[in-house]
DNA sequence: GTAGAGAATTGGTCAAGCCACTATCGTTCG
DNA sequence: CGAACGATAGTGGCTTGACCAATTCTCTAC
């Protein structure tokens, strides 16, 4: 968090306004106070309680913003994120950006994350969960010929995997990392081949999760990232520059 | 399905111009024009070249922060931030709050991460890395009776692991959750008892990593993480409301 | 050569106001 | 009576211009 340097302080800090605006909005949730899909206090309301500016207080809603906490829709008011729990991935995708993480680093993470909420998965059996997965994989089979399209549906199986664990803290980080994955494959995907042996083994995975024999969805999953891995080298630039480097587009 | 609110419009989206800022910072970044420890221009240069005011530019400037991409310093000037790889744990600890996360969730997805973490350590063997775990070892073994500060040496252990592992990924992963963990426990570790058992664990995961023995650090870390949890779930209150729940203290 | 004072630079904030979008509610027309 | 319409307030998005506070630089004086 943005407080963290100021906080190895001895001495109680004092907080700059614009802080003070995230810290007003944490502990009302913290408190229950404020919960998802809450409407926030208008900000020139917050302005006044707080005895800060507009101007701050809006510097304050983009910080929370940026970190997925609130969403505000101009003409409507400001509004605790809802839905399912989300970890956006606007800062794993900034890092990626600045330290340039390889493509091997990312499956490799993607290997421990992925697999043990497949074994997870396996492991709970929640069976309402089970048909979101089907759908994607479907939705793989019917867009052999369309790589973009093929890509959501995959990105989303692996989400749909995580969200079957029943954790919503794998969950999160499992949508955090596949958000990377899409930002940097979209531009290379088109030069994919044998997406009909990758919704395969997406398939495979599927069932046997829905069988629930985790051993077998921890070997599938391990296997087709290792697949999916040696595939996309093969779709690099011939010669591109920073050959394995991988930039996150941001933007 | 809501993809991402503002992309899923079919037109070209008009930016708001705080994300504007945002989004420039992401471009240099991404064009190599701007890496960790940089600093950016002034804000006044700022918002002239995007045509934006000055309070518009802090407004993003406050969302690029509060990502961890910035860091800014009064009469200094606004910095990419340098160091390791790092994602703060403020978005987690939202996450956590709004959504009540368990204990038990937290200690599955440490379970996934660290222990993949652990047997990574164990077999890329990066000894340069490995002092940094036994002087946390050792701090844990010289604080049995300050708890606050054994937790530091615990925390700090946990990710000197990830570390090892030699992924900035998956460092940064644990780097997240750990923070997680210390926030909340930090309230509770007084009660903690058994510290030693605690340490002489921790000693066994260092060593197994230490020798390169991949397997028992996995097991080891499995144990580690198992035990703790039950040991934590004693130091609870003894009739607090919530009982499991947790809301990971944002401020 | 160095230390100190002052100026320039830069982030932090405030004040007042206009614009754009949304929702609501009353009115009017079918 | 109901539905479409339109005025109206409420709300976020942004600007201009200014002042304060911390840092950094520079130039002088010793």
């Amino acid at each position: 968090m943005k407080t963290e340097k100021t906080e190895s302080r001895d001495h109680p800090i004092d907080l700059q306004s614009a802080d003070q605006v995230v810290r007003h909005v944490a502990l009302l949730i913290e408190g229950g106070k404020l919960r998802p899909g809450d409407r926030l206090v208008p900000e020139r309301e917050l302005a006044q309680e707080l005895g800060v500016s507009r101007p701050t207080v809006r510097a304050g809603l983009h910080a929370l913003a940026a970190m997925g906490v609130t969403e505000s829709r101009q003409g409507a008011g400001t509004f605790i994120t809802g839905g399912p729990p989300r970890l956006g991935a606007g800062p794993l995708s900034f890092l990626a950006a600045l330290h340039g993480f390889t493509r091997d680093e990312i499956f490799e993470a993607r290997r421990i994350l992925e697999v043990g909420a497949a074994g997870l998965a396996a492991e709970v059996n929640l069976t309402d969960r089970h048909a979101t997965m089907s759908e994607e994989v479907t939705g793989m089979f019917a867009s052999l010929s369309e790589p973009q399209t093929f890509l959501v549906h995959d990105v989303r199986f692996h989400r749909a995997v995580a969200a079957a664990s029943g954790n919503p803290v794998l969950a999160a980080l499992v949508e955090m990392i596949s958000s990377l994955v899409y930002e940097q494959r979209r531009m290379t995907v088109e030069r994919a081949h044998d997406l009909k042996e990758s919704a395969e083994m997406h398939r495979r995975i599927y069932q046997a999760i829905r069988e629930g024999d985790a051993d077998r969805a921890r070997t599938e999953m391990t296997r087709h990232l290792d697949m999916a891995r040696q595939a996309q080298a093969s779709e690099e630039l011939p010669a591109g520059v920073l050959p394995s480097r991988v930039v996150g587009s941001v933007a």
